[in-house]
DNA sequence: CACCAGATTAAACACTCGTTCAACCGCCCG
DNA sequence: CGGGCGGTTGAACGAGTGTTTAATCTGGTG
């Protein structure tokens, strides 16, 4: 796999202008984040400002031909890879691949700031999770939960809302060649204390959550959860 | 415990400018994150521009001092308040009080951007929870882990991003009145989840676990685990 | 009262930003 | 060959930014 665009998007072997300058753009947002200017941009693809914005008729147009890009890339490249459910495997494997790096860059600037693209992705991840928790929990593997849907979303939540914050503030630099290396050392770091709780939980006894389920009779019932099998949570 | 500032900073009932321009830009980075003017918070506070930096030396001046000014309540409100170990219950609690929502947000936005104040609140929840933690081990209501300090990160990280991510998706208007219902959404949709991860666990065998402790003999003994116990709890 | 130091202001400065505009170049079509 | 036409450029514009500077106002002190 070493051609990254479509059939239309390149052309002898040498990338169309258009894809050039989306391409620099994700690799310069994703290492400066989103004030990056223009003429930076331009300057990376080798072209001028003027030309980005008659390709992409703003900046805000750029971004979303950036976004769009990413989000095709990793909904091609997530069915070639193994989940974890959460995205976080995803991520690393993409990660380890030059290519790809700096879009997984480009995706935690996105959740840093928060837009469209950062929330379809969380619900994608969701969405996976929730597959992949069901099927875990068909085959025996996974304890069932009181609220499938909640502890979905907690999951994903916690998942990425951390690799996003561990990057926040020990990936600042944002440097491309420690990327991979730092994504290995967080996912080293995490492990056995993930695993343990897994497995194990935190608590030594239950009073804590039966006082909770005494407290709050919400979580759906055992029946409502099984019908929620085959669509998605509102 | 209605006046926030300390002694010299009030005078007759009212605040000095200095003061009032610090308060503004906490609540106005927090509204609008780091890229908002100096002369929006000038307006702000009812002063002009160059007063600002005439104060503060420069933009970063008073980026500095607003980042002492919230760690300085944060610190002074924590002996107050009861705190899970994460920091989560702790700024919940001040997110409910009218006159300390702004510093929550602010706070949110700092760990967005990834400066010293957030790696500093960081390292303060970590080593808040490792004291919680180490009280809970003793106190026989929490499993002890094979490497205690890899779970505090763990569990800080987790709790900590978690929280922004989903501010940074479901707040990001960030109105101030919203805050602290947002607050309590979030907690609410939490609870019941991390209950049951941290009572039950998820897995249900240790196959996993068993598995990664055979390739990875890594964490430190339970010696080196004991040792610790003394430093940190207080 | 005279005077000075600090608070405060309005204007200007130097810069970057995204965007616009007129011109130019090279290629394909008639 | 001629003529468009999209790709491309460089310069300019206007609105922002943080910061500087000179002037004004104010309050306390000798």
């Amino acid at each position: 796999m070493t051609s990254l665009g479509g059939a239309s998007e390149e052309r002898g072997g040498e990338l169309a202008t258009a894809s050039r300058i989306r391409d620099a753009a994700i690799a310069r947002f994703g290492r400066d984040g989103f004030r990056a200017g223009l003429r930076t941009i331009a300057a990376d693809a080798g072209v001028t400002a003027g030309l980005i914005v008659h390709h992409f008729g703003s900046k805000d147009g750029l971004r979303r031909a950036c976004d769009e890009r990413v989000l095709e890339i990793m909904r091609r490249e997530k069915k070639k890879a193994l989940t974890d459910g959460t995205g976080t495997m995803l991520l690393a494997q993409m990660a380890q691949v030059e290519q790809f790096a700096p879009m997984v860059l480009y995706l935690l600037r996105s959740m840093q700031a928060g837009g469209e693209l950062a929330a379809e992705l969380i619900e994608h991840m969701i969405s996976d999770a929730e597959a992949y928790l069901s099927a875990g929990e068909a085959a025996g593997v996974v304890r069932p939960s009181r609220d499938r849907a909640a502890r979905t979303r907690y999951l994903a939540y916690q998942a990425t809302g951390s690799m996003l914050l561990w990057f926040t503030l020990h990936g600042g630099d944002a440097e491309p060649e420690k990327f991979p290396a730092l994504f290995r050392q967080y996912m080293d770091e995490l492990a056995l204390p993930a695993l343990e709780l897994f497995t194990e939980g935190l608590l030594v006894d239950r009073s804590m959550l039966d006082e909770y389920l005494m407290y709050v009779p919400d979580p759906p019932s055992a029946a409502s959860n099984a019908a929620d099998q085959d669509g998605t949570a509102s």
